[in-house]
Parts: structure tokens; C-alpha cells; sequence
DNA sequence: ATATCCCGCCAAGAT
DNA sequence: ATCTTGGCGGGATAT
């Protein structure tokens, strides 16, 4: 019947032959391979000749990185949730590992996760965001100008220049300047870390957070976080990147796409403003332009759409799983629950809080947003965090942790003081997506 | 044509 | 060596 597009035993298959196909080259590194094999051809399978099969497109949207992340955050965003395997979340997302990596990775960046070991991740929530955000901004203060690393590459063109020179030998030999380079790469071994996609994703979350404008345009943004030597190689590697992360971002609705202007360039508008309380007498920055916003709801819409698609295809590929792999009970358990909650009456209690709302803290929110209460809020947080605390055994783990909740509540009294339009705001987006 | 951005090769890092 | 991470960019899709 159905027969998805792309089902994880096709997938393994296209992997494994992608593997053999590889291994037949060469070690050589030369320049990257230019004949890439690709496998994967695309097409839905039933197809034959011609024009027709009016269903089940395949849909590269089906894939995104953004409603991956979406369906990891259905999937992990719960009361009970604790640890994270990078292969239980592949297999209950049905996606290769790979791009677990990447959800992963900016999620933690953001402070919604945290590493704990090899494959293992500690799930924090949405609470983790406003401390994230508070350490990223004072980290930038910190750090005077320069965002991060700009001109990471221009380091490098330099180093070699000035290793180009006969340092001492005369008569050096004319070692070609991208053997140095490939030293120096080497030798400076945290370069792959700098071009980390976490640490790309702080530096991007940093542009909001510094800059007045809460509009930005990726190519803008890769400008700034490249230094000047803007190759348009580099610029192009690195604004995908900024793809990536705007689509997982998005998702988790710190930021919007929007159409800067009137038809002008696509942008990313900054939804987190209520979580930096940039008071200066204690009124909060409350909510940006009301009107002149387009899209809000259309961007939601569409990505509604893809859930819908999505649906069925992850419900059937469950389904098989259950049959393939009755090992991981626990695992499949979890699939199903997600996969129910996703498919009809989520979380009956209630939904409401915005982007940041702590994980796990469901019932106490539900108050209509009227009455005050900070301070009774504080008190349930502190309840919850006592739960947490069997989890972190030692001393610095529980001063972290105390930390973080000192941070959410005066987070959480600065915004209810402050906007509540925003939550009104991002409730609704939430409501409609969970 | 240009804008998006998924896919998966394969090289660093860990074990 | 094997396994885990994840940079990177080709090129398919979306617009």
C-alpha cells in the first residue's frame, strides 16, 4: 500500500551502498570528491510513467530540520523526560543520526539541552532558556566588540603568510603555503569547534541580543559573524548554516521569518526580547510593533501543513517499528506516546506558556493569565526544582542549577509584569502547534 | 534564475 | 581499530 517515500530500511539501504560506493575511492583527500554518487534519486516509489499519483509527493519539507526539531521537542517536552539517547531520538524520529547532531547542538545552545556523555543528553526545557540567553549576552559584554570570532579564515591567511617567511633556514624550501595552512589547522585544534554549529548558533543568537534591530537577514548575519574576508565560498557555507539554525530556531519560536519590508529580502525577527529584561526602571520592553507585522501566522501555517503530512508517515513508520525492533520497549512506548499526544488531544491540562516555559511545570501555568501570583509561581518552580535535585549529586552541578532558577524566576516575574501580550503571542503559536 | 537547505561523505575526536 | 561527532558543500527542491 502506502509505502512512504522513504522508509528506514531504504534509508539503511542507500547508506550502505553510499558506504561501498565511498570505500572504492580513494583515500585521497584531494579536494573533495566531486562525483558524489548519490543514491537517493528522489521520486516517490509507485511512479512508472507518467504524470499522476496525486498523493504523497515526496516533500523535502517532510524533512526539515525545523519540524524534526518540532517533533524532538513533542517527543522530549514532558514531565518524565530525562535523559535523551541520540539513538533512541533517531529511531523515534525515524532520521538518520546525523541530523540529531544538528537539532541537538542548537538546543543546546540555547540552553533547552545539555550533554551528559557520549550519546546522552539531559533534557532541561525551555527554562533553560533565559539563563542561556543571560550567560550569552554577559559572555559578549565580556568579550568587548568582536562577536565571538569573526575572520577565523583571515587568522589563518595571515598565520601562513607570516609562517611563509623564513623564520630561520635561508634557504627554506617552498613548502606550498596550504601545507602550512593544514598544520596550522591542526595545531590549532579547537578551529573545528569555532566553526561548531552550537558556537555559530550563539554567535547568531548574540546579534539579536546585541544589536537594537531584532530584524536580520541571514546574509547580513553571516557578514557579521565572518569577518571581512567574506569569500564567496565561505559566505555561502556559511549562510547554509544559518539556514539550518533559523530553520530549528524557528521552530522552537525564538525567531520568525518575516518579509522584511514589503517584498523585500526574507529576514529573521527575534521573538525572545521579553526574556532579556532590558528594564531600566523595571518596565520591560513591552512588545515590538504590533501592526506592521505580515506573516506570524502564515509561517505557522505552513508548517502545520507539513505536521499533517508528517503525521501519517511517522505514524505507519512506528507502527512498523514496533514490529521490527521489539527490543527497546521503553523506547517504543515513548514513540507512541509522543506520536498520540501529536495526533490528538495533547496534553489535556492546558499548553499556554510561551516559548520558555519550564519543562514540566504544566498545571501551575494554567491560571488564565490574570491573576498575579509571581510569587506562588516562584514557589511551584522551587518545587519542581526539587524534584530535579536527585539529578545533580554534585556541589557545582547544584550551584548551576541553583542558578538557573534564580534566573527563571526573575525572568518569569520581569515578563509577567511586563508583556503578557507576548504570551498571548506565543501561546497562540504554541497552541497551534502542540 | 535565485533562494532554501537536505543528504550523506568522510575526517576529527573519543574510547 | 571502532564508534561517535559533526564540518562541509553538492546539488535537489522550493519559489
Amino acid at each position: 500500500m502506502s509505502a512512504s517515500p522513504s522508509s528506514v530500511a531504504e534509508v539503511a539501504v542507500a547508506a550502505a551502498a553510499a558506504a561501498a560506493m565511498a570505500s572504492a575511492l580513494p583515500q585521497e583527500k584531494q579536494q573533495q570528491q566531486q562525483a558524489r554518487p548519490r543514491p537517493r534519486p528522489m521520486h516517490a516509489g509507485g511512479g512508472g510513467g507518467g504524470a499522476n499519483g496525486r498523493h504523497h509527493a515526496y516533500s523535502r519539507k517532510d524533512k526539515s530540520l525545523g519540524l524534526l526539531c518540532s517533533n524532538f521537542v513533542v517527543l522530549y517536552n514532558r514531565d518524565d523526560v530525562e535523559f535523551i539517547g541520540l539513538d533512541e531520538a533517531a529511531k523515534c524520529l525515524g532520521v538518520e543520526r546525523r541530523r540529531i547532531y544538528d537539532i541537538v547542538n542548537v538546543l543546546e545552545s540555547v540552553g533547552i539541552l545539555v550533554r551528559k556523555a557520549k550519546n546522552r543528553y539531559t533534557w532541561i526545557g525551555f527554562g533553560g532558556v533565559p539563563m542561556a540567553l543571560r550567560e550569552l549576552k554577559i559572555s559578549d559584554d565580556e568579550d568587548d566588540d568582536t562577536l565571538g570570532n569573526p575572520g577565523a579564515d583571515i587568522e589563518n591567511e595571515k598565520l601562513s603568510q607570516t609562517l611563509d617567511n623564513p623564520s630561520d633556514k635561508p634557504g627554506a624550501p617552498p613548502l606550498p603555503p596550504s601545507i602550512w595552512l593544514r598544520i596550522l589547522v591542526v595545531t590549532f585544534s579547537d578551529h573545528r569547534k569555532e566553526k561548531s554549529l552550537g558556537l555559530l548558533t550563539q554567535n547568531f543568537v548574540k546579534l539579536f541580543l546585541t544589536m537594537e534591530v531584532d530584524t536580520i537577514s541571514l546574509d547580513e548575519a553571516a557578514k557579521l559573524l565572518l569577518g571581512e574576508g567574506h569569500e564567496e565560498t565561505n559566505m555561502r557555507t556559511k549562510v547554509r548554516r544559518l539556514y539550518d539554525i533559523a530553520n530549528v530556531l524557528s521552530s522552537l519560536n525564538l525567531i520568525e521569518k518575516i518579509q522584511q519590508g514589503d517584498s523585500r529580502k526574507p529576514a529573521f525577527r527575534w521573538l525572545g526580547r521579553a526574556t532579556m529584561p532590558n528594564t531600566e526602571n523595571g518596565v520591560t520592553v513591552a512588545v515590538p510593533p504590533p501592526g506592521k507585522t505580515t506573516s506570524n501566522k502564515r509561517a505557522f501555517g505552513t508548517e502545520l501543513t507539513n505536521i499533517d503530512i508528517h503525521r501519517s508517515n511517522l505514524d505507519s513508520k512506528i507502527q512498523k517499528k514496533a514490529k521490527l525492533a521489539q527490543s527497546g520497549g521503553d523506547v517504543l512506548t515513548n514513540c507512541k506516546l509522543a506520536v498520540r499526544s501529536q495526533l490528538g488531544q495533547v496534553k489535556q491540562s492546558g499548553f499556554v506558556y510561551g516559548p520558555f516555559h519550564p519543562a514540566g511545570a504544566r498545571k501551575h501555568e494554567l491560571d488564565g493569565g490574570n491573576k498575579p501570583g509571581q510569587r506562588e509561581r516562584a514557589q511551584d518552580w522551587e518545587s519542581l526544582s526539587a524534584s530535579f535535585r536527585p539529578q545533580y549529586q554534585n556541589q557545582a552541578l547544584g550551584d548551576l542549577f541553583a542558578h538557573y532558577v534564580e534566573a527563571w524566576k526573575t525572568w518569569y516575574s520581569e515578563f509577567a509584569q511586563g508583556s503578557n501580550i507576548m504570551q498571548q503571542h506565543f501561546g497562540h503559536s504554541v497552541n497551534h502547534f502542540l
